[in-house]
Formats: C-alpha cells, structure tokens, sequence
DNA sequence: CCAATATCAAGAACTATTCTAAATTGGTTT
DNA sequence: AAACCAATTTAGAATAGTTCTTGATATTGG
C-alpha cells in the first residue's frame, strides 16, 4: 500500500542534503517519524513523538522544520477543512480517502493515463498545478 | 455559468423557512448576500456587506447565521489550505478551480455519468459520502 | 398576554500558527 | 584551535480566525 519507490523507508541513511535542504539533527529526526508512521501526523503529533529522540526540542521549530521539508518538496501538508494540518512524506500525486468511523486517512492514486478533463468540466483554457482531493465516508464491511 | 435550477436567484423571495431553518432577518441578508455575489465571500466579507442592510449585525452572528444555513444544507462552506472559510449557495455536488494569478475562484462539475472509481484507486469497500476537489492554477490566454 | 424557547450581540476565550529576538550551532577561515 | 559568520533553534509573545459565554431581545405556542 505504501509507495516505497517515491518515498524511502525510515530504515535508510537519511543524507546530509536533500533537494537543497540542509538536513540538520531536528530536521532529519521530525523527517524520520514522518516516515515512520504513515497517519498523517498534524505538527502537535509529530513534536510530541519527536521528543523522545530530542526531548529539547520545541513546538516551533517543528513548524519551522515542517515548513522547511514542505518548501523543498521533501514532505507535503495536507489540510482537512480547518483542522490542523496534516504531514506526510509521499509526494506523489494522491488525494485522500478520510474514514469517517475509524478517523484514518487512506491515500488514494490516479488510476493511471486518467486525464482531468476526462470527468471534469474545467473552465476553458485551465491550466492546473495542483490537485486537491479529499473524499470522505467509510469503509463498509464487504 | 451560474446554476439557477439548484439555486434561488438573489431576487427571489426568501420564505420563511427553508429545510427546517427558520429564516431570521439576520439568516435570510446573510443568505440573500451569498446569493448576490456568487464569489465565495468570507465570513467577514459577508459581514460588511451585509452591514448595508443590518448596521447593528455582528461578526458572531454572521457566523451563527453561516453556520446554520451550513448545517441545514442551504449553504456550502468552503475551504482553501488553511485561509479563512468561504461560503456559496451552490449546493450542487461541485468543485473548485482557483485561478493563482486573479485569485478568482470558478465552481467546476463533474461531467455527467462519471464514477469515481472511473478514475480513482480507491480503497476495497469504500463508500463515499462526500468529495473535496480543488484546482489550482491559471487561466491560459488562449 | 405570558411563559418557554430560540436567536442575537458583544466581547472574552481558544487554537493553530507565525513572528521576534536572543541563544546556539555548524561550517569556514585563519 | 580560535574567531568568525550565517543558519538554525528556542521560548514566548503575537496574530487571525473562529467559537464560546452571557445577558439581552425577539418569536412562538398556550
């Protein structure tokens, strides 16, 4: 289910540089527990599961690394109507299925050679950068 | 551009109670507002235009307001990243597409007969209840 | 008309996030 | 290694949007 050709399992060397992005202590350590648990953490979660590693480090700067990886293309933040925001390390083009009962979110793909304008009616002359999609429900017991 | 078989035209005489709610003078100009300008008003947008009509309204009642007609399905709120909410009266099953360079925001449809599955992996067993989309981009000059 | 209920208004409170300023760190040059 | 400089981190203050609280006001049903 996980993507492991676009994303790098929590196991590997996380080097020294990635996309241009100096990999300090705090930023390879709050990068790692996003690899580490795919629940698509908001930055509350991923600062109180990060202090076991560095029980110094504040609130802040897991903002400050969040934003950092998200500006680098390393991590991207997902938002759910105006809940905290949500981390997560696959940069692939995915939108969410969001499970109402259980509250876990479900990466889900395009299938593959879909184009948006093969269901869409788009505005004439749209050219998209960005796509952003959230479904919600269940997962009924089939 | 604009749905009129799914939504009352701004002149259309607002009755004096929709899906349950009954319509106050404050919920029935917060209403009549969002039904003027079809531009996806913030909460505090349609709090000064709707001061025209009501001086004396406040903020927390323009949010009371919205709130209900939300939950009454009247209104749609919408939201964009973590940027203040935004109201339409197009409660149709629709998207969005925002335009970077005018920061327009245009409603997008499905195209008639399409599934999602038609286009997505979605997880086994889901079932959807409810669907986000937003576009972003530009309005090529074609 | 009166009581019960719903709604409104004003401002305080709350939450997620960003900002600020000072301290620390890391890498580079001497 | 010491000095230097820029980048980063920290802690707490500030901010913005929204929600909550409380008392006042309006509306409905009896």
């Amino acid at each position: 289910m996980v993507d492991n050709l676009t994303v790098p399992s929590p196991e590997t060397e996380i080097p020294e540089e990635i996309s241009g992005l100096r990999m300090t202590r705090q930023r390879r350590e709050v990068y790692r527990i996003l690899l580490q648990d795919r629940d698509h953490p908001t930055a509350n979660d991923v600062f109180l599961r990060v202090k076991d590693a560095l029980p110094s480090i504040s609130l802040a700067t897991v903002y400050n690394c969040l934003e950092a990886l998200v500006q680098h293309g390393i991590v991207r933040q997902v938002n759910f109507e105006r809940e905290s925001s949500r981390f997560c390390p696959n940069v692939a083009e995915h939108g969410h299925f969001h499970d109402r009962s259980t509250g876990v979110i479900h990466d889900i793909t395009f299938k593959p050679g879909v184009n948006l304008s093969d269901f869409l009616e788009l505005p004439a002359g749209a050219v998209v950068t960005d796509i952003e999609l959230t479904l919600r429900g269940q997962l009924g017991s089939i």
